[in-house]
DNA sequence: CTAACGTACAACCAATTGGTTGTACGTGTC
DNA sequence: GACACGTACAACCAATTGGTTGTACGTTAG
């Protein structure tokens, strides 16, 4: 389960650490575009845009849909989403540091050597 | 500036793109931890959690700061809201597609060959 | 049918990654 | 001052990454 849940998120940080896959990420979000429509954009092979596309359909960013011949990308906002779900967790986190700090200091204004 | 924003994506990524990381990221939010005290936790060399805490460091997500012998990291919570808002980025665009669809079915309720 | 297009994938390569051990150095403790 | 502790970093290693070229295969156009 939690693992499962992490190999996700690796796959999903992992999908967007590259800056060619964010930009086709903004592609397809704005629309359908096919693989070579894609690759035509980028100054790289093919194949090396197609791995990228590969990578992001794996990490479940996008998903593809035949039509005709070509393979036409589209962005899932719901992947996105979930990506910024995690990191609303890991707020949630720190939002229970600073709760806990204001806690100590309401109920004792100086705990210790603190004069700030 | 494009060119530095993306390569701060770049890094912001791929320091979250590991599970051990986001896992120090989780414990540093919640309050400091002093680099040994993480290393503790995990079952692999001090040296690999050392690296890792620089990773994290470098792409801006804690901070170090030198406590007596120890250095204490503190998660920084700026850097992962910078993060959510790349994301809210790639929301907004997904959004301008689908305003879009909506306008030309107001404007056309069917342009082309599209019965559904 | 044949040719061109769009795609997928294998094989290969240099660079990077995540891990290791070992060494060095500053900081407290005794 | 000597020693243990906490940290940083170099050197090394196997695995992965992001790129290449080449090949194969299904689909549409002539």
């Amino acid at each position: 389960m939690t693992e499962i849940d992490e190999e996700r998120a690796d796959a999903l940080f992992h999908a967007l650490s590259d800056r060619t896959r964010r930009d086709i990420m903004r592609r397809v979000l704005a629309g359908e575009h096919s693989v070579s429509a894609l690759a035509a954009k980028y100054d790289m092979s093919f194949a090396a845009v197609q791995k990228h596309v590969a990578v992001l359909e794996r990490a479940g960013l996008l998903v593809k849909r035949r039509s005709g011949r070509e393979q036409l990308a589209s962005g899932d906002v719901t992947a996105v989403r979930s990506v910024a779900s995690m990191l609303t967790e890991l707020e949630q986190i720190w939002r229970g540091r600073i709760a806990r700090i204001d806690e100590l200091l309401a109920s004792d204004p100086a705990p210790h050597h603190q004069e700030d």
